[in-house]
DNA sequence: TTTTTTTGTGTGTTCGAGCACATTTTATCT
DNA sequence: AGATAAAATGTGCTCGAACACACAAAAAAA
């Protein structure tokens, strides 16, 4: 139990040479029955867990993995990704792995494919996406495939064979936590789901909180709500927003379902006297201002610095200790407040 | 960059021998100035990480580390800390680390102080434990100290320069969580704390909790709420819930401060036709069973495995890679509703 | 000037697993 | 039986950091 075995202890317990051994447990062939046995029966009787200290020493290869995701200046939900990156280039960069990381437009499809091409260029041994884009994402994670680079993606997922990993959130489940918080919030009266529709297309996300926002409305089956749905351009978004609120005025309760929560906030405290509750995503500081002040009750949080840090690591302890990377990694659903916002922003 | 430069690497480049670096990286004198500065001209030029699998290679050492903490047949709360261990264990089991699991009775404080005896006269290179009993826990762990034994606690935090780290929550703050959860659910009213005294005593948890709480409804300074405190003892539980319900007609919330939240959700359930909102503690079996049922809101989930595993962690990465122990880690606190809560269960 | 001490430098071995290669043993064929 | 092929087994080197030890050069003492 306290005894470390290696390689030449259970040689020499099983009265054998190591290279035996090494063979026995590789299954590399070339062992005689007799020596087969000797050995598996020590193997059988020890708990043998080889050295992974040792057993990396020789292989001194610099393994490289990009990072693409969408740029932080164009859209600072993303700004934790970053410093997820760092973290794992601290815990993990003196093992031998190369960490880059790329940024692209997101407003911008050609922005994202022409990133890709550099990193394919650049061939590195695996990438760590973001998927934003769906059909071009497909395309890319083919030649990703054919080239024999690793691939995993986070935060949006695609529905594709070639999305060997994925590690996010389940938004149909995200859904249903937001309606079930708004139904905390609010006793009776019209409850609408909100979509502010960003520059790109991510409207197949959008969707997934929706049907999940509904279902869970359609298994209470109460006669106490009534749901609306509303969605807003950027251009126009305050007076369409006023207009909808105008309209309806037994409305309680909003969910948001992107990050942009802020905006809406914004417009709920200036426009109504009677309280509006409000449920949103993301810890933007914008969304936290609103949160402590009282105009957003609950935020869910996303956690893209998890996500990265996760989807990273993965990655790197996959080359470094041969661990199974899994298909898919679903992190928990954070539900914030203003209470424990001080302790969830870390991360 | 590409580059993983070794020792032999800088030795060359530095045009000296490879010892001569070893004694400049690790401040082992010996070292000329002309040497030394020829040295550490290469080390400013290049990002230079010595690789750690090699540094761990020599120390073949077996570090002991003993986990303590109640029995979860004696508190099924603690189960999941099991299961962190376990992870650890199979994450880190390879790199040569020795993990025992000693358990105590949480209702006596004799078998705490005779589990802890036994780890002493082992003599382990340290200990990660359950502090429960605040007195006893000082004691016991000036002999860690005094045995040059290191010392990690969890989920219960102690307030002395004995303990070294410690890994939980901010119990205050979770206090203020639990209110801000009440005040989402109920307009006005009477709001209750509820004590539900075990047999052990853990009053100062519970008092820190209460704080929080009392202290959230004060910066409130709502003239809507009412709040009220109230104990309950295992013995006359059910009675006095009953006749404390039945005095405070305009009741409306309940925050109960431990793990046994169900205990009073199977009253309210029974008792009341008209609805009070319960918010309490922990992800036990029952507790959720109730959460999905609705009668209980919210649980604020403490992580008594991500507790446990985190804190092992930190021990075992301190001995593998010598990497530094936060004297506290304080993780977040988690809101769970009826429909994150499959999400947040596995941890 | 020679001997002794101090200080600086380089060399060689170790750790455990992996794998190439050498060597021994066993089986097959003339 | 002897030669040869095939299978089984053992040996020895590698990886990078750490450290003991040997040895050289310079400084101090005789």
């Amino acid at each position: 139990m306290l005894k470390k075995y290696t390689i030449r202890d259970i040689a020499n317990l099983a009265g054998v040479s190591k290279g035996t051994v090494d063979r026995v447990l590789h299954h590399r062939g070339k062992v005689s029955e007799t020596a087969l046995k000797k050995v598996n029966d020590i193997l059988d009787k020890i708990d043998f867990k080889p050295n992974l200290i040792a057993k990396n020493l020789k292989n001194n290869k610099v393994y490289r993995i990009c990072v693409l995701l969408p740029d932080p200046k164009k859209d600072v939900y993303w700004e934790p990704c970053i410093s997820g990156i760092n973290t794992v280039i601290s815990e993990l960069g003196a093992f031998g792995v190369n960490i880059e990381t790329v940024l692209f437009n997101p407003t911008q499809t050609k922005s994202f494919l022409d990133a890709n091409a550099q990193i394919q260029r650049s061939m590195p041994d695996a990438v760590l996406l973001v998927p934003l884009f769906f059909k071009e994402a497909l395309i890319v994670m083919e030649t990703y495939e054919a080239l024999g680079i690793k691939v995993s993606t986070f935060n949006n997922r695609i529905a594709s064979e070639a999305a060997k990993s994925f590690i996010g959130q389940d938004l149909f489940q995200s859904g249903r936590v937001g309606a079930k918080l708004l139904q905390s919030l609010v006793n009776e009266g019209d409850i609408a789901i909100l979509h502010v529709s960003e520059k790109y297309k991510n409207a197949v996300f959008m969707q997934e909180k929706e049907k999940g926002f509904i279902s869970f409305f359609n298994d209470l089956d109460s006669p106490n709500y009534n749901l609306l749905k509303h969605k807003l351009k950027d251009l126009d978004f305050e007076t369409s927003l006023k207009n909808f609120i105008a309209e309806h005025p037994h409305l309680k309760g909003i969910f948001v379902t992107t990050s942009k929560t802020h905006q809406v906030a914004t417009i709920i405290q200036k426009l109504t006297p009677k309280k509006i509750a409000l449920v949103g995503y993301d810890l933007l500081t914008e969304n936290i201002a609103y949160l402590k002040k009282g105009t957003i009750d609950f935020l869910i949080h996303q956690h893209p610095k998890q996500q990265a840090y996760l989807g990273l690591k993965l990655l790197v302890e996959h080359f470094i200790f041969e661990k199974e990377i899994p298909t898919q990694l679903l992190l928990p659903i954070d539900i914030i407040n203003s209470e424990n916002i001080t302790l969830s922003a870390r991360d």
